[in-house]
DNA sequence: TATAGCCGGTCACAAATTTATACCAGCCTT
DNA sequence: AAGGCTGGTATAAATTTGTGACCGGCTATA
């Protein structure tokens, strides 16, 4: 892949391949809807793998958007929940889930159209 | 993977998992900003493989949010641009566009940083 | 007392996705 | 005649993602 002729496409492409996946938005939606999450209710909540999960918050805690805080108890707990920085990423994420929402009836009849146009074009080829 | 707990992340899982990766974004940005754009603009613009910006771009179209002219001029033009459905994409995406470009240097300092004790922990052990 | 399960992971491996590379046909410039 | 531009596609390699088993330490159930 070349270098884009476009540096501020370099530079938020940098940091959406990093924080912009899906599994790293909706776990910032999670945390931020509930304040504070174990592991194991983030993975259910989820419906993630252990191992993505696993990857996804150390990434997030590594970018500085998640805190990671170990409890020693018996049996132990992890606790997850937003730094600043992960609460500063709240508002755009939320904008982006509420546009999703809104418009996923639009893009399935937009889908389901151009799946029938392309189905009507083979029939005529 | 398990179904999750949770409907709406299911359902916002779905449709980021359409318009949400990060080579959506930045055409929608690009396009956005120029209105229409041919084939290997974008392709310069971004610095996108040709693969990529091909599926990119029919995921796009297919799903509504993007145009496709094609002009049977010498050589051939194909032009790309935003519909009306990609136009109301288009807010949603610069809030994440301007955070990404403005907290960059936020992620990149606390990465620094969790490397740094990372690696100073290494040692210790 | 065996057996099973929750806790928060990790490991090895398989499957899916992304990328790089080469190629196509048609025309233009050098 | 050689190479470049147009918008792509085909193939193969590299990377990412997901699956299932396993870990030690504890507890509840039968």
């Amino acid at each position: 892949m070349a270098e884009p002729q476009c540096p501020e496409c370099g530079r938020i492409n940098e940091v959406l391949s990093r924080v912009g996946d899906r599994w790293s938005v909706l776990v910032v939606i999670s945390l931020a809807q509930y304040g504070v999450l174990r592991f194991n209710a983030l993975k259910r909540h989820l419906g993630i793998s252990q191992r993505m999960l696993s990857l996804t918050l150390r990434e997030l805690e590594r970018d500085g958007l998640v805190s990671r805080t170990y409890h020693p108890t018996i049996p132990p707990k992890v606790e997850y929940a937003l730094t600043p920085l992960g609460e500063s990423f709240r508002e755009p994420v939320k904008a982006l889930g509420l546009w999703a929402l809104e418009h996923l009836p639009a893009i399935d009849a937009a889908r389901a159209e151009y799946d029938a146009a392309a189905e009507a074009e083979k029939k005529t080829a």
